[in-house]
DNA sequence: TTAGTTGGTTCATATATTGAACCGTTGGTT
DNA sequence: AACCAACGGTTCAATATATGAACCAACTAA
């Protein structure tokens, strides 16, 4: 791995629930030097890609992220093209919504709309959403570029005792999220969690990320189900349009079937 | 310089109106041998960082910055706290406002505000923003850490030619600045513009940025700049209240002063 | 005092970065 | 069609650069 791209790691390990962290801290979470991860941060820090808190020293996010994201949905608008939808679905289910975005083999979180009706919430605190073992994974996996598969089964962690740890389960799933337009992560990442998803498109017509909801476990019933999967079509297919893509027919023909049927396929990893 | 950090140098080279680089380009802009600039591109776009156009493989933001501007604004709310104040200030002068904020030794943009009421606008395109030619800088020399000055001499570029491009004028420069509260910079920058600014305090009590108006310069007039000042002390209170910070007796004082003068101060760089 | 943190620094070692020269394509011109 | 220039991308020897064990100084808790 190049050193620009060891220190462009370290970034990754910030998240909602750890936003600041120490020196020495940073390199037990990165697993590397003290001296080399100085430097690193030293880099970053002289780019304003971190800054340290002046009270604790510890090391956080800078400013020159929030210019950098301006560009980024200046160039490519995406967020906002998203957020409408998103917030309608957060809404319509009563459920955790958020949108994800393929880059390369990697699946960014893009924004995320949690809805005000009940106390517990399913929180997104995630960089990069392992494909296998989420719901918008599995629509990368489904409807994304082929060499996705070889990236996840490089890393077939298991998150818990449902997640699919070898190829034949991971394609499993992915079939069946193929055969049904919808990506299905029923306890595979978190214990608590359901969550299903939805694929959208640009306009080069290829997948481009996914539109998801994830609901608390003990919430899901079959009727939240079929409430969860109709907005998801919705959400999905107005952000695609926004995103100045189309819905491939395959998916369309796939959610209307899955419509019909109305049950709860749950095929066991 | 270290790796780490001339790879991130590239990204500092997307702006508005050069959203996308391809590579040969990036090379002559950076400066620097195609192999190296390939291969950092690489690093980056690994990391999501930036991405290819599919269509024209040119190379522009990518995903992963968005992520971490919802991070780190999770973390240390500035955008959304100053969005208001900035949006009012640019309605009320009719014209185009943003906010900065310092880090380390570079001022960068944190957003804008443009006003609907005229056809032509400043238009701010820059990512950091030089310290000795626009009137945030001066306000940033003025009013924020002493090393500050020591880093602005190492290059006193020369925009226009009224841009203070020798210490001795800056120096006067700043202690304007620090005399009315206000940073100005008339001309010094870009030939049709006038920038007025005021600092923006945060909650360590220190300098943490500055909010601008910049002014197309046929438009300026004693009547509107009043106007200005009178705004942007109304913005700098209401921005540094909302970082949690206060603003210093000696600066309510200068602004106090430069109110009942409602005198145009014009020094010659 | 001691022992264990922390953020930060040094320096010899050797590993990872560098750039000139090199491909194969593409798109426009003659 | 042949040509040329510019493009994105690749190779490899030379060496500049990253690395990490050991080392500070400051701080905290026992």
């Amino acid at each position: 791995m190049s050193s620009a791209a060891k220190a462009l790691k370290l970034l990754s390990h910030f998240s909602v629930t750890r936003p600041e962290i120490g020196l020495s801290q940073m390199c037990r979470i990165a697993g590397r030097d003290k001296a080399t991860t100085y430097r690193h941060l030293q880099a970053l820090e002289e780019q304003g890609f971190v800054e340290q808190n002046p009270a604790t020293r510890q090391y956080r996010l800078g400013p020159a992220v929030m210019q950098l994201a301006q560009l980024r949905e200046a160039t490519v608008p995406r967020k906002e093209a998203a957020r409408p939808a998103l917030a309608a679905l957060a809404d319509a289910t009563c459920e955790t919504a958020h949108v994800t975005v393929l880059s390369g083999t990697t699946l960014y979180g893009l924004c995320e709309s949690y809805a005000s009706h009940h106390a517990t919430r399913a929180v997104i605190d995630l960089n990069t959403f392992p494909l296998h073992a989420t719901a918008s994974g599995l629509c990368a996996l489904a409807f994304g570029p082929a060499d996705l598969l070889a990236a996840a089964v490089t890393d077939l962690h298991g998150f818990t005792d449902r997640t699919p740890t070898d190829r034949d389960d991971l394609t499993a799933l992915i079939h069946h999220t193929r055969t049904t337009g919808f990506g299905r992560a029923n306890r595979i990442y978190e214990d608590e969690i359901e969550g299903l998803s939805a694929p959208v498109f640009d306009q080069t017509g290829h997948f481009a990320g996914a539109v998801a909801v994830a609901c608390v476990a003990t919430r899901f019933t079959p009727a939240l189900e079929r409430t969860i999967l109709t907005e998801l079509t919705t959400a999905a297919r107005e952000i695609t349009r926004n995103w100045g893509g189309t819905i491939p027919d395959a998916v369309e023909a796939a959610w209307a079937s899955t419509d019909t049927q109305e049950t709860t396929l749950e095929p066991t990893p």
